[in-house]
DNA sequence: GATGAATGAGCGTTCATTCAT
DNA sequence: AATGAATGAACGCTCATTCAT
């Protein structure tokens, strides 16, 4: 068996040392002895559980990606409405980075930020979560909750592009990273993009006055 | 001055080249003399006139993303609504992609989600520009026109977020690249993020009529 | 003996599997564990049996090398004229081809012929074959039956170069591996070095009557 | 210039450095920084001046090769007997092993009898040496100076086998290595491919008589 | 200013061998 | 006997940078 559970499991040491080392110090900034280091394991034997260095990011992001296109169309498939799911989903992705920053930071930075690089060769994956999330604001759309002239492929990107923005923002230090923001945060990003920054559309409230 | 008007300005020339093949390659996936070859410059000319590999990406975002910052600058110094200023702003940065979508290519891809390398190098400088979006939103919540309880910093990220997102959606072929989409862009985005996207919230225009 | 009769012998299934993917891939260009694969054990079961990978090779050179050098003794002990000598060790040499076209393959190309390496190590075993092939000769020429003018083991030289080259055009298809082939290629080599290429040599012959 | 007199040619420094480690030590078992040191430059211009190690060989192959095809199709055109021209081929072989024992010894070792890898890799070229020297046969066979019975490319392949087999001899020291050894051998081997090993052919000559 | 040959540290990967079970 | 995880030395290659001319 590959996972006794008995003994160490020696391909996850390194997979969670990978997620330590490229979080600290960058994926192209360390060498796979640090990995082995960091795991307490020989250098080859990185290479006896993954064919490259490469292959252990590429696992590390599918493995935590594929959690997060199943928590959305799980989300989608509840009967919430579309300003619910949209939480739901900022929600799941911010406690992401709350239970597991290191992870959430090297798959954000490494991956779906390295645009020339892994971010390329995992195109199709990250096409998945804006699709994910249109089509929970295609739905809205038809059921005329959102606005008609915004294509919901349009409006999933602002979605994603937000939240992105947001966990960059901790990972760098440019927000605070406390529990109540974190809590905060996931209010204020569906307000903003569902309701909006505008306060009472004057112009509307006028003429319905 | 390092730029006579008589001759070829070779150091221009080797910039020139790097926006090419950065942007065609990626930072990483190129060489010096790649650089060299594209300017037609020989190899050692590019040490002469920068330090290294790395300033002359250096020297292309930082002097691109000040002509950003005074923009946002100058717009937001007009009598404008907050909107409309926003509007200027997303207006910029597209036409910025439609003009000169290699040089923007590398500064989006190579520089600000770079988070890890040159991301981090220029941190200051990209903060600038969300202090600078902020801004107008802070004096639009002044003024009551935005919501109070969206944090100006915040609302920033978002609409900068969102852009950016727009952005690596037209160079990685997520969206259409035609004139109509930059255009139609500019305006949905600021719908979306100013006006959100739910229609009218059924609650507050009942009480209002 | 390390050969139960009752069981499946693992040490011979690893050696025929080396002969295997030695002949396919190469000596160099195969890892243990192609060897091991191969024989359907285990990785470690190889070194149970074997000190090494080169242990494997040098078992399977020396099983087979002896055999001819006792075939080519055995000949020499017969009451045949040399010609008939010759032609029954270029017989013996391509029949062993013939039949083991795989191991034969392995002990040419990874032995004999690889100087540098293996060949260096089993200098003295191969030499004994050109030894072998000389007795022969030298007997010819001290009866008369071969030129005094040359050595014998110069003749020798030739007599095994020329097989070899021969089984060398075989291995890598340069020449036809047809039964006819081989049976006219074992009295065509001999015929070449016995008899020269020339034509009844005109002037000594005529002198001679 | 790639190649200019005054100075000092790296790229040939290199060559011969290669010559010497690849015979010293054998291509396999020598390092690129070995070769890099016995010529007195820095690691990474033998990466300058060759794509890889192989090339190296690659180069120091063909260059020589190529002098040895041309060498035995100037032979050919030259109106000399057979048995003359076979000599001449012989002799040139010979010659250059006595002249650049090295350079031949990394021929025939790690090319011509590396049957596996280089030898593979250009057994085309060498394939033309035996067309080459074919091509001499069969124009004595068309004048009746050669057997008929033995056909052109098998006689190619005992005159070059015998050939290449004295110089493995003398690479191994299975052989003496003097100017009277070498001399002499141009002789033997073409009396004993030509002539053949046997005396006047009794039987032959006394009916003959 | 301009050239491109020369430098050498750095890193990913391979794979024969060992060893605990 | 049998397994295959674990070890780590070895090496080819890259490429940013320097420097002599």
């Amino acid at each position: 068996m590959k996972t006794p559970s008995r003994a160490i499991d020696k391909r996850r040491l390194i997979l969670d040392a990978g997620i330590q080392v490229f979080a600290q110090r960058g994926f192209h900034h360390c060498r796979v002895s640090d990995v082995a280091d960091e795991a307490g394991v020989a250098y080859g034997l990185v290479y006896h559980y993954f064919d490259s260095k490469e292959e252990i990011l590429n696992t590390l992001f599918l493995e935590r990606w594929q959690i997060m296109l199943d928590a959305i169309a799980e989300i989608d498939r509840q009967d919430l409405p579309a300003r619910d799911k949209l939480y739901a989903v900022a929600g799941f992705i911010i406690d992401s980075y709350r239970n597991e920053p290191e992870l959430m930071k090297v798959i954000i930075v490494e991956v779906t930020r390295a645009a020339n690089s892994f971010g390329r060769l995992h195109l199709d994956k990250i096409r998945e979560a804006y699709q994910g999330i249109g089509a929970i604001v295609e739905r809205a759309r038809a059921e005329g909750l959102f606005k008609r002239d915004i294509p919901s492929e349009f409006a999933a990107m602002c979605f994603y592009g937000a939240i992105e923005q947001l966990l960059t923002a901790w990972i760098f230090d440019l927000l605070p990273r406390t529990e109540e923001e974190f809590e905060h945060a996931k209010g204020l990003v569906v307000d903003t993009i569902c309701g909006g920054l505008e306060t009472a559309p004057a112009g509307t409230a006028a003429v319905s006055g």
